[in-house]
DNA sequence: CGCCTAACTCGGC
DNA sequence: GCCGAGTTAGGCG
């Protein structure tokens, strides 16, 4: 049985998808039939206080949904903390993998915010790509926010 | 410094 | 096989 709920935030509507008490998708924009349940409520309150700074990270029930290397690059990525970003080839030479790659791998994960795969930028700090999880705009969006902290 | 190019990895067609 | 995807380092003027 899975269950998603959308929530309202400043960068947007974003939606969340359960499945037996762990979330493996977080996506953003707005969706239609909504069933609710405790991990998504408990979900829900954890995003709005991180939109208020009042949390920097969002720990939930997940589960990771990808291949070894993926699993390794995502757990990377959440140790990046709040308002810091890293380049792709910081991450890339750490596993001796391309940045081509780490892009690939980002562009892959399906949890946004949980991982934040939006504070990887290109090497010259320039924001890069966003363009498979909602486009360069939203990724913007959110640095910003993170950086008024 | 700005512009161009080859090279990295992997999945999809 | 080629192409693209959230890159990068290096060469040239």
């Amino acid at each position: 049985m899975i269950k998603k709920i959308s929530i309202k935030t400043k960068i947007g509507w974003i939606s969340v998808f359960e499945e037996k008490g762990k979330v493996f998708k977080i996506q953003f924009g707005k969706i239609k039939k909504q069933t609710n349940s405790l991990v998504l409520n408990a979900f829900k309150q954890k995003i709005k206080k991180f939109f208020k700074y009042q949390t920097t990270n969002i720990n939930i029930p997940h589960k990771l949904l990808g291949n070894r290397i993926q699993k390794k690059i995502w757990n990377e990525l959440k140790k990046i903390n709040f308002g810091n970003t890293k380049s792709y080839g910081t991450i890339a030479k750490k596993y001796n993998i391309s940045p081509r790659y780490v892009g690939k791998i980002c562009g892959q994960n399906k949890l946004m915010l949980l991982v934040p795969c939006h504070r990887v930028i290109k090497s010259d700090g320039s924001l890069g790509g966003f363009t498979s999880v909602g486009g360069v705009n939203l990724k913007k969006k959110i640095l910003e926010f993170e950086k008024k902290i």
